[in-house]
RNA sequence: GGGCGCAUAGCUCAGGGGUAGAGCGCUACCUUGACAUGGUAGAGGUCCGUGGUUCGAAACCACGUGCGCCCA
């Protein structure tokens, strides 16, 4: 006997490992493949509600799918998140006051990581387990493999693709503007850094022209208007980064700005720095400043500013570096002067500058030298207010950028980096899109694939960091650098190298940095690549490639991936651009966008606003089976989830419902019969519930097949309370407690039945309740492992369907009049029905016990007219007579009536109105004018009895 | 500035050229033999506004208003 309720706490752990123990997780059968691989969560990370959402989705679709015949492939793992996993790591050793990274260098820090990564990382995995996740954790896999050796397969798939893409020229080394991070002082990408907007200023100063010349300037209205005219020798600067003036290479204005025309082309002084050694600048034109926006003039400062970089490029203006790896204004070089002197010789001799060369140069003055950047820009305000060049100070709202995991300001920055050639890698991912190779759903996204694609910048892959994939590109003594997969290619293609120029094998030996043979002769390069560079090649490098493995060519392309749409760009994008150049296909057919999850109000979760729901706390409270089902009921396509708790709660009662009726189905001993065929069933209820049931297996497997996950789960979640629970259960109730052997066999097998298919149908949602009932009724394989109940056309039942729905409609109609009258729920009263069929006679004989219990009628009668007394319901063209005359109120009554009238004839007034419309009659499609026509005709139908009944009141 | 999206019941949201839907909440009644984590019945809507397309618009189109998100 089931106990009142399911106890999912002791259960979920319980068939979770029954389930893994049992192979079922693994793919198997001579099925299609279907194929999923994880978006492999953070090794860091703990679950989240996008999480529980985003594998909630997934695992719906290997249930499903493993069910209906398929050789279900989930691929699990997760990705070495080379700045978090550092950070967490470190945080560690301070907390256990052990000495610094840097103090214990590289080599023994990347040990302890690992050590970290075996004794704690993941574990999200077993929290995935938790949600009920059916991923195959067999093949789990990690972006950096096993133990990060060379020989790991993962770590061979990482550095294959880095090789084959230099030598293609598609990865190369340059010295572009990156986000730089200066708490963790490595590049971070751009998806890394978050926008925010702060209270900050806008400062206004003169930067005098050079040699005191002077100009007029004249400001006009929108009419042309002159509103002020006036003589300068300054042209007005606004900037909210004054302490990135020392590196400014030039002043713009928009080419049609007139205020500025008779400047351009003139040099004008920056103004801070020792007097005697100003810089002097350009003024000169370039579409990117805003003639409407401070003064219409903006200084350029390629070094540190993304919009400036364009500019400076464009124009051949020095980029000259500020500050160093911490964000403190430089403090090497010579003294400003000497270094002054250079940028000035520089600018005169014109043509493109050396980027290297321009490195060099510190513009930074020698009081400012060491400063902190923020603490540089209090001094060099003070320094030009004190000079009387500041013009004014505005508050302003600005964004500004902040490192997600640093949250310190992100300053863009000059450096050496490892880049991509994400262009050229986008072109054949975006015809995969526009050829229909790889789908968007919903397909809105699309757009935002192809924007993010066709705009996409230089992939900067190496970060300054210590934990990740060391990036396999060695440098020679001469600096010439070697890519390889290993340092003995590297150092093969060295010595070919040496060799072809001309030295022995003993002058290259002497080439070694140090006395010792021992010494080797390259050095590798310090940087690791971008952890996204590994987790590009998950779709194919976690079924073996490199190798030529029968997953990889079974696998191979995956089926879907299922992730959220902020992910779009970290995600799809790359994995489509790795996948189809390596593979020569796409890394998936189908990308699912699913939506975020928020607060009930609508809001992101973040801790800073205290509005996390944990899904784990949830899990503990309700039941995996509960979360999931409200992730995926609320799952609509183009919608984000708002979670609200009681909503959980909702679903955790219907699961609790479900376990009720299956109680009560074992308590009147329905189980699984072998030999009950659905098709044959003879009793008008069975024939019906089967029929609903077939019709239900059709709604969900058409909305799961469709991505309509919320579709799906309200198809389900009607069938299983509206109509079994509610109307099959309590119909079949007679029957079971009847006489009647022969029509209680037959019950008992059908909705045994039924129950079953319920069971199987929402087990992608709900695999813990479902499996455990599954497992009650009777000795067999996991409901898991069973097969899908499809759509069969031969249980169709529409006759069967018919009756019952006149059956139910008639019981629901009698409630609602005995509700309204007052009638006493205990009170029984009779049933006279007027001017039904013959068949409508037969169907009241059939329900009899029916009608009788549910609709609290002590007998049934036919007669050809209404007693007087009696309240009287419209139902399907007769009418069903209470005489209820000890507890009617007759005013109550007519009032009752008189509103239905009302209700009706406006109905009538309303197709009246459109059938007397000639072009509706003309051009609407047939069938629309003869339904419009059936429904008068009902209507009409439905006021001549209210008509009767009220006139037989009028009697009383 | 560019892009995407949203506006339907008190709340949260489905839907979709012809007949207005769900869950929650609310009201009344019911401890009837699976279930009070329940049952029965009910109230509640100018489907944001304005135009257009159409025989017909809440739905399609345009514009407006308000709100959200992403990118610059």
């Amino acid at each position: 006997m089931l106990d009142k309720n399911f106890d999912f706490q002791s259960a979920e752990a319980r068939l979770y490992e029954a389930w893994e123990r049992s192979g079922a997780f693994k793919p198997s059968g001579e099925g299609e493949p279907f194929t999923i691989v994880i978006p492999p969560p953070n090794v860091t990370g703990s679950l989240h509600m996008g999480h529980a959402l985003n594998n909630t989705l997934q695992d719906i679709l290997c249930r499903f799918e493993r069910m209906r015949g398929k050789s279900v492939l989930w691929q699990p793992g997760t990705d070495h998140a080379g700045i978090a996993t550092q950070m967490v790591v470190e945080r560690q050793m301070m907390e256990r006051q052990e000495p610094k990274r840097t103090d214990i260098g590289r080599e023994a820090f990347v040990e302890k990581v690992w050590k970290w990564r075996h004794e704690s990382g993941g574990a999200i995995i077993n929290q995935l387990k938790r949600l009920g996740a059916s991923c195959d954790w067999s093949r789990e896999r990690f972006t950096m493999g096993e133990d990060g050796s060379s020989d790991d397969q993962m770590v061979k798939a990482v550095m294959k693709v880095f090789v084959d893409l230099y030598n293609e020229g598609l990865i190369y080394r340059d010295k572009r503007l990156v986000n730089w991070d200066p708490k963790f002082e490595t590049a971070i990408s751009d998806l890394e850094v978050e926008n925010r907007e702060v209270d900050g200023h806008m400062w206004h100063f003169k930067y005098p022209l050079a040699g005191g010349e002077t100009y007029e300037y004249v400001e006009k209205d929108e009419d042309g208007n002159v509103v002020l005219r006036e003589t300068r020798d300054y042209i007005s600067i606004a900037t909210t980064r004054p302490e990135t003036m020392l590196g400014d290479g030039a002043v713009a204005v928009h080419p049609s700005d007139e205020r500025y025309a008779p400047i351009v082309g003139k040099l004008c002084e920056i103004p801070v720095g020792p007097k005697e050694h100003r810089r002097l600048i350009p003024i000169i034109t370039d579409d990117y400043p805003d003639p409407d926006f401070g003064s219409g003039a903006v200084k350029i400062t390629g070094g540190h500013d993304f919009n400036d970089y364009q500019v400076a490029k464009r124009h051949n203006i020095p980029m000259y570096r500020l500050m160093d790896m911490k964000g403190a204004m430089r403090d090497d070089g010579a003294p400003y002067a000497e270094e002054a002197a250079k940028a000035q010789k520089l600018v005169k001799k014109g043509g493109e500058p050396d980027a290297s060369y321009v490195d060099g140069i510190n513009l930074v003055p020698d009081e400012y030298r060491g400063l902190d950047r923020f603490e540089a820009r209090k001094r060099v305000i003070a320094d030009i207010d004190a000079e009387g060049l500041m013009i004014e100070v505005e508050d302003k709202k600005i964004m500004q950028p902040f490192g997600d995991r640093s949250g310190v300001v992100i300053e863009p920055m000059l450096t050496d980096q490892w880049y991509v050639d994400a262009k050229t890698l986008a072109k054949p991912a975006i015809e995969a899109v526009e050829t229909g190779k790889t789908k968007f759903v919903p397909e809105n996204w699309t757009k935002t694939y192809y924007q993010w694609m066709n705009n996409i910048e230089p992939w900067c892959v190496s970060r300054q960091l210590w934990w990740g994939h060391r990036i396999p590109a060695w440098y020679g003594p001469d600096g010439h650098c070697y890519v390889a997969e290993s340092e003995e290619e590297a150092t093969k293609l060295a010595i070919a190298k040496y060799t072809q120029e001309g030295y022995s094998l003993e002058e290259i030996n002497d080439m070694r940095r140090h006395e010792h043979d021992a010494a080797p002769l390259l050095v590798q390069d310090e940087d690791v690549l971008d952890t996204w560079f590994s987790s590009a090649l998950w779709p194919f490098s976690t079924l073996g490639w490199p190798e030529k493995t029968d997953e990889l060519k079974k696998h191979y392309p995956t089926s879907v991936l299922v992730t959220a749409f902020d992910i779009i760009f970290f995600w799809v994008a790359r994995m489509m651009m790795q996948g189809v150049h390596f593979m020569k296909d796409v890394p998936f057919h189908t990308v699912y966008i699913h939506a975020l999850v928020l607060d009930e109000h609508g809001q992101k979760m973040s801790k800073s606003k205290g509005n996390v729901i944990d899904p784990l706390v949830l899990i503990d409270k309700y039941g995996a089976d509960a979360l999931r089902f409200t992730l995926a009921a609320q799952a609509a396509q183009g919608r984000n989830v708002r979670l609200a708790e009681s909503r959980v709660e909702g679903y955790r009662n219907f699961s609790t419902k479900l376990w009720n009726a299956a109680r009560f189905c074992e308590m009147n001993e329905c189980k699984p019969d072998a030999n009950f065929d659905p098709k044959k069933a003879t009793l008008t209820l069975n024939q019906w519930i089967v029929h609903e049931a077939n019709q239900c297996a059709a709604d969900v497997t058409r909305e799961i097949e469709a991505y309509r996950f919320n579709d799906a789960a309200g198809a389900i979640y009607k069938f299983i309370w509206n109509v079994f629970c509610d109307w099959h259960l309590e119909l079949a109730k007679p029957i079971l407690m009847g006489e009647d052997e022969a029509a209680k066999a037959e019950t008992r097998a059908a909705t045994a039945w039924a129950l079953d298919r319920i069971l199987q149908l929402l087990h992608p949602f709900m695999p813990f309740v479902t499996e455990e009932l599954w497992g009650a009724f009777a000795k067999r394989d996991a409901l898991m492992t069973s097969r899908w109940p499809s759509f069969d056309d031969a249980l169709k039942n529409g006759a069967a369907a018919s009756e019952m729905n006149w059956v139910i409609g008639l019981i629901s109609e009698v409630r609602s009049v005995r509700q309204e009258m007052n009638v006493p729920v205990a009170a029984k009263i009779p049933l006279i029905f007027v001017g039904g069929s013959v068949d409508d006679a037969a169907k009241l004989k059939r329900h009899d016990d029916v009608l009788k219990r549910l609709a609290r009628l002590s007998e049934i009668s036919t007669a050809d007219e209404a007693p007087k007394g009696a309240v009287q319901v419209v139902h399907a063209g007769a009418v069903a007579a209470l005489p209820v005359a000890d507890f009617i109120d007759i005013a109550a009554e007519k009032a009752r009536l008189v509103k239905e009238k009302d209700k009706t004839e406006k109905e009538v007034a309303g197709i009246d109105k459109k059938l007397a419309n000639k072009n509706f009659v003309d051009k609407a499609p047939k069938e629309v004018v003869e339904e419009q026509h059936v429904r008068r005709a009902n209507y009409v139908e439905q006021l001549e009895k209210i008509d009767a009944a009220l006139a037989r009141l009028a009697d009383l």
